[in-house]
RNA sequence: GGCCUGGUGGCAGAGUGGUCAUGCAGCGGCCUGCAAAGCCGUGUACGCCGGUUCGAUUCCGACCCAGGCCUCCA
């Protein structure tokens, strides 16, 4: 069973060979710190740690790379707003960051490389650009000489030229050709800036990940990760530089590049203005609803975020997890996570496909009950489950949880419960569904089972 | 305008040159005091038009439509 992965360098699936199988690298850009993330940027992070879970399972070493931008104008704007010291704003969001990923249940990266600590390695790679002629000093900037790079454009399938005819590109009067970007800027004394033989200034947007990565993953990394909307230029760029720094050697044997979530048709994005923070979703719906749907769609598809959606993924958890609570006396064997199932997300990710094995692995659980076989097809289910970061917690607490804010009397339920199975009991019917009524506006459901009265949340 | 994706049943969403995706919802039935849960059953789906083929949703071409990138963006 080998990985294979879709290689945005020459748009084929390919079969995933490490350079090294004792150190495998991943690297995936992270978030600018100035604020909350919205659920789009939630998904690479999901699909991209997934990813390292997967190949920890293949590979003996795995070292998994996300940066946390913490230098930005747009970091700048937010601390004037906010009348806070820069630090204060970073900081606060990523951990803040952290938490919301923790609770999507993201594994933390291996390293968290942060910009502020990687200057010196930014400076430095300024100077070898420049020393090797791919970049030029002028004004107090460091510049990228696009046309010192011949395979500029390689990634995202543009040309220089088809760039300056569209006529977008910055054009700036230190600039050689209206194409190169900036490596280095200056800044005035109330910006952040670090002193470098080009005065006081501060890195620009796209080499701080080309001088982390190869500050702790090395000159070439087996696997670049991003959201399809920094192909170009942010990768583009990162490619040039890196590549020329490197004295031509290849940066990233693969990248993957995740699509976007879009709100009623349309491209989620801050300057579109059409946003869902994630911080304040993670406290509507329950953390593994979120997942779910984040990981319904193939990571390269573009994904619609509904309500709908959210509601389909809330009635499939419902029907597994209800699997769970009929197995709740059910010992979960110890079990390995069934062939097909990791076949399917070592096919590119393919997590529809993944889910779609998911349902027969909880439909042969549920047949199990009562059978020799239960113990092992319930580990067969929450492992394959496991993997994938779902179905991990006790049913009962999922079937009873509710939305922040909002309490639940369990102490009441049960009185209830057992007044009504009482009038049950005497053949008082209209009494026991005037108690089931009263439950129903407490917003809890009732299930008569075999083996006595059971509640959860919800209709 | 240039470059690139994609159009699958009520919804979501994989996949394949020739019997099944899968989930949610719906409908019928079983079970139940009635429900709920569960179980059983249930759908002439592959944008349009040509072409290749014994046979295309799947391959090729044109067209229509939608989305993304080209500018900060996951």
């Amino acid at each position: 069973m080998n990985l294979r992965l879709h290689n945005s360098l020459t748009r084929r699936i390919e079969d995933f060979v490490p350079q090294d199988p004792n150190r495998v690298t991943l690297y995936a850009c992270g978030p600018t710190v100035y604020n909350y993330v919205h659920i789009g940027n939630a998904r690479p992070a999901v699909v991209f740690a997934l990813l390292a879970r997967l190949l920890r399972r293949h590979y003996p070493g795995v070292v998994y790379a996300r940066n946390i931008t913490d230098v930005d104008d747009k970091i700048n704007d937010a601390a004037r707003q906010n009348g806070l010291p820069i630090q204060a704003i970073t900081e606060r969001y990523a951990a803040a960051y952290r938490e919301d990923m923790a609770r999507l249940g993201v594994d933390p990266p291996d390293v968290e490389p942060h910009v502020t600590t990687h200057i010196p390695q930014i400076i430095a790679m300024c100077e070898r650009l420049i020393a090797s002629g791919h970049a030029y000093a002028a004004e107090n900037h460091v510049l990228f000489d696009v046309a010192s790079y011949p395979d500029y454009g390689h990634l995202s399938g543009r040309s220089v030229e088809d760039m300056i005819a569209g006529a977008r590109v910055e054009v700036a009067p230190y600039k050689k050709n209206p194409a190169d970007f900036v490596l280095w800027k200056p800044s005035g004394d109330d910006l952040p800036g670090w002193e470098s033989p080009w005065g006081r200034g501060r890195p620009g947007w796209h080499i701080e990940c080309s001088a982390m990565s190869e500050a702790h993953l090395g000159d070439t990394i087996d696997i670049h990760a991003g959201g399809v909307d920094l192909q170009f230029p942010h990768h583009e760029n990162e490619i040039a530089q890196s590549t020329c720094a490197h004295g031509g050697r290849i940066f990233a044997r693969y990248w993957l590049h995740n699509g976007m979530l879009t709100l009623e048709g349309r491209k989620m994005s801050k300057s579109v203005g059409n946003t869902l923070v994630l911080h304040e979703l993670l406290d509507l719906y329950p953390p593994e609803v979120l997942r779910f749907v984040l990981l319904k769609a193939h990571y390269r598809q573009p994904l619609d975020w509904s309500e709908s959606a959210l509601q389909q993924a809330r009635a499939t958890l419902d029907g597994w997890y209800g699997v769970l609570r009929d197995l709740a006396a059910v010992p979960a064997a110890e079990a390995a996570v069934p062939t097909e199932f990791e076949a399917a997300l070592l096919d590119d990710l393919n997590t529809p496909d993944a889910f779609a094995t998911l349902a027969g692995l909880a439909d042969a659980a549920r047949r199990s009950l009562g059978g020799a076989d239960a113990a092992a097809a319930k580990g067969r289910f929450v492992a394959a489950a496991g993997l994938i970061g779902l179905l991990q917690q006790d049913p009962e607490a999922w079937f009873k949880q509710t939305a922040a804010g909002i309490e639940v009397d369990a102490a009441r339920i049960d009185a209830l419960i057992a007044e009504r199975n009482a009038a049950r009991a005497a053949r008082d019917f209209a009494r026991a569904d005037a108690i089931r009524s009263e439950l129903a506006a407490m917003n809890v459901t009732i299930e008569d089972g075999a083996q006595g009265t059971r509640w959860r949340v919800g209709a």
